[in-house]
DNA sequence: AAAATTAACGCAAACGTTTGCGACAAAATT
DNA sequence: AATTTTGTCGCAAACGTTTGCGTTAATTTT
């Protein structure tokens, strides 16, 4: 019972004494095939419930219609939602999607590669680990099969890549800030060279000069992991400043999100005290009070453009001599947090 | 550049003036080949890059080492974190996996068993759709390649599964909020037949039951998407009856949340004039103001458990005549919301 | 009517790997 | 010394599909 096994050409070709090939040309409508034939061959597939054996299929073709992922951490809100838009697109479009987490582990992200190389994935997605220092193995891949970057990418590796203008989108978070009143702007971002993270602290620092607001070392806060945790014990710390900013934008949700729980423990108000700004817009932005204003950054767009460009590269083999940046556009959310 | 083609082990075998079938059996630690070969065969191999062509591999051993996974909805916080799991332990265990997202869609689930099917996965994980009604085509899919259910399951399907025991955590919730001194205890859940929610309302009715507190059916509200949205409007429903109740359970944390907004927003006190417990423990839970009270629900685990079985199963098939049902152990996360 | 074209199909090689079997020499056993 | 065993390795088939080329008969063109 069990390891019932697939009805292959062969058998086909025997139950309506053709050929094999000619089995394989019908159900790929080739024109050599007589449209009777052609009709026969499907109707008996249908009823064998033949499926071509896709091992065979790519092990002569050199074609597997399979796409590999790799992304940090799959758990991550953001992150999944770019899956969903991969996933939905890949599956109209025919191409089967395998997925690998590296755990913003290099070394595992590097295997992983390898892995995919040898299974003859037939391009590559991939969001960086937070620090990917050696670049050159991912260089390497690249001589094998096409590979597009998204979300988390580098400008050292010359690959098309799906992004956001995390600095412009920053840069309007401020901009809104500075718009409600507010002069002393906080912000919360990551301290390892993480590229997002630098990008929205320059736009950041470009509202900032924009409107002549000095910057303030101080409260330039930096934290490796974002976590909810990290959010609110800074808030807390903010709340101890003798100077105490009027505002704070940090570069996820969560940070904010811990920030707001512990101006609001100390009744601090918002935003009449301290407005929050966050960035991604995930869900949870609506969940705590006031609500967050953030950063919508369309993952499922993301994911869907992505895989949309690594499919053109794949099939157009030869047109494509270069690589392009994508930029996916943004849009503030504002919400009670900020909206005085 | 693009296309570098693979090593294979021809150009081993030649480089070293041995047979393919040698290399082959060197690579794999066969004791009919020497040592020193074998060693000579794995350095060469690394030199040129060597990996093998998984496709010839697959398609002359029958096995890919590929695993299928097909879930409702990968961006819900719960299944991304199942997810997790699964990756982790099947990376661990030399296995690669595919994931396919059904989006509650009967036949989309059915196409994509049958993709799976003719792709050699060499077993299948699946959380089933919220309705999955025939379930014909899954027995079908029996006969070809071993499956494991887990989270979503039926239990008119016979293969192995893992879930959490819903009703015993139900319970255990509901218990909890009566020996708060709550009385009145409404409850929100889904309104299609969906297994974990029944089953979750089953333990509602067993501690009802239990402490001789009357069912109202009134204050036993169902929905059939459990969002935050529907949450919040249940929420307002509840404030507005006549005979409100003091103690709200969820099957969702969502809902709970929305739940919890509503309430606040028309100064309920949370727990003494209402008490809140959701399901699954999600992230969020600490994001709301009181902090949500939930059944927590190990997704990590859960995922690696299920794909555990499921090779312990593929690795094994003859020895595995009987399926089991694998209960996963909850616990109740109790927080400020259902804390007098 | 002869030649050329077309339509419809079959032959057979190739893709890279695994594996049962056989071969041969060296070593161990009688 | 003759036999058996052991240690190493090679041969060749097989897995299911695709595809260039060849074949045959029917059709069209000259």
């Amino acid at each position: 019972m069990r390891k019932k096994s697939n009805t292959t050409l062969k058998e086909l070709a025997s139950h309506l004494n053709l050929s094999i090939s000619t089995i394989s040309r019908a159900l790929k409508d080739h024109p050599d095939i007589s449209f009777s034939t052609r009709e026969r061959v499907k109707k008996l597939a249908k009823e064998l419930n033949y499926y071509p054996n896709i091992f065979a299929q790519g092990f002569r073709t050199h074609r597997s219609h399979i796409l590999g992922v790799i992304v940090p951490n799959i758990s991550h809100d953001f992150t999944s939602t770019i899956l969903k838009g991969i996933l939905n697109e890949g599956e109209s479009m025919g191409y089967r999607i395998i997925v690998f987490e590296s755990n913003n582990d290099e070394n595992k992200q590097m295997e992983m590669l390898r892995t995919m190389i040898s299974f003859g994935v037939d391009g590559i997605l991939m969001a960086l680990t937070r620090k990917t220092e050696s670049i050159n193995y991912v260089l390497e891949v690249m001589n094998y099969v096409p590979l597009v970057l998204f979300d988390k990418v580098s400008s050292k590796i010359p690959c098309s890549q799906v992004v956001i203008d995390d600095e412009m989108a920053a840069y309007h978070a401020v901009e809104h800030l500075i718009s409600m009143g507010k002069k002393r702007i906080a912000i919360i971002k990551e301290s390892e060279n993480s590229y997002n993270s630098e990008k929205r602290y320059m736009g950041y620092l470009k509202a900032l000069e924009e409107y002549n607001i000095e910057l303030d070392p101080k409260i330039v806060l930096s934290t490796e992991d974002m976590s909810f945790e990290k959010g609110k014990h800074i808030g807390n710390y903010l709340i101890g400043m003798k100077n105490r900013p009027d505002a704070l934008f940090t570069i996820a949700d969560s940070a904010a999100i811990g920030a707001i729980k512990a101006f609001n423990k100390h009744k601090i108000k918002i935003p009449e005290e301290i407005a929050v700004v966050g960035f991604s817009d995930s869900k949870s932005c609506k969940f705590i009070h006031p609500e967050l204003s953030s950063v919508e950054q369309p993952g499922e767009k993301i994911g869907q453009v992505a895989i949309k460009t690594i499919i053109e590269e794949i099939e157009n083999p030869l047109k494509i001599t270069f690589s392009k940046t994508i930029e996916i556009k943004t849009s503030l959310k504002i919400r009670e947090s900020s909206l005085l």
